[in-house]
DNA sequence: CTCGATGCAAAATTTTTGCAGTCCC
DNA sequence: GGGACTGCAAAAATTTTGCATCGAG
């Protein structure tokens, strides 16, 4: 039924485990089903769409959990928060998130594109000599339009997720 | 009692009134009441902190009256949105705002300062040609850490607001 | 005058929290 | 076995909405 694998490349999933180990966490099967909804989810998608498919994966996680894991997600590097001031927040989910790459939003369609910002390395760099800042995630988000309103269809997405 | 100007410059408040005529809306004494209030506040601010502010210079302001204008006043580029996973959303005032700008978001003290990103023009103008989207807005928001922890005290922000 | 804008308060959304019981290590 | 984690449900926090009234043009 889904478009995307059901569960998470061995990488990211042992990459979530070891983030819990390093920060003394422990490996729950919450916290495992809510990481698995995040792969079998399209690459974005609001915090209760993320807990049903949690449910579906294991019926006992709780929104609670979702919302306490959020940030673990976030911290451990596999799913990106977005808000671009349409709907709610949205979740990313990238086998390897890269980091170098800004969100284009089309106002019209509300399509979300990834597209490689590679500038960002550099500026982050920047700052952190320039002003004696520790740099952690940069964000870049983007509004735009696409020719879908007069085309009919917006562009693919770049994104390889 | 405030450090900024009890009222916005004129060209401010001339640029909001133009933009609601220009969208055929009317130029109220809340909406300007909600206007005035942004230029009181220091530069970056909460929902609730401008409707406060807001009701101090117009008593009758309301919350939904607020909520109403907020997109106005982004939309007509007198106001910013700032989302950092912090506490609330946040929201700020230039007199002009500068549009290719960095939020650095330290997150030892949550002071946001605005730094120069002079490439997302430069960043703007390839997504636009290369995808044929017509680029609108740009957010780059950084998160940081300053040497408060350590020193004692954060960097003065640069921002000129 | 006329219709958009407002205030109020209720509702809808979204996120957080306290606590008793559960399960990882 | 101990303490971190969880689910539940209540609460908090934030934003939206319906409707009668007000006021800008």
């Amino acid at each position: 039924m889904s478009v995307v694998a059901d569960e998470p490349d061995v990488k990211s999933l042992d990459a979530f485990k070891s983030f819990l180990m390093s920060k003394g966490l422990r490996v729950t099967q919450p916290r495992l089903a809510i990481l698995k909804a995040a792969f079998v989810l399209p690459e974005h998608y609001t915090a209760e769409e993320l807990l049903a498919q949690a449910c579906q994966i294991d019926d006992s996680v709780s929104r609670a959990t979702l919302y306490r894991t959020l940030p673990l997600l976030i911290e451990c590097g596999t799913v990106r928060e977005i808000d671009v001031g349409k709907e709610c927040k949205y979740y990313k989910c990238c086998d390897t998130i890269k980091p170098f790459q800004a969100q284009v939003v089309c106002s019209d369609c509300d399509k979300i594109f990834e597209i490689d910002a590679p500038f960002m390395e550099w500026y982050g760099k920047t700052v952190s000599e320039r002003l004696g800042l520790e740099v952690g995630s940069q964000r870049l988000q983007v509004t735009a339009r696409c020719p879908k309103s007069e085309a009919g269809e917006c562009i693919k997405t770049t994104c390889d997720n």
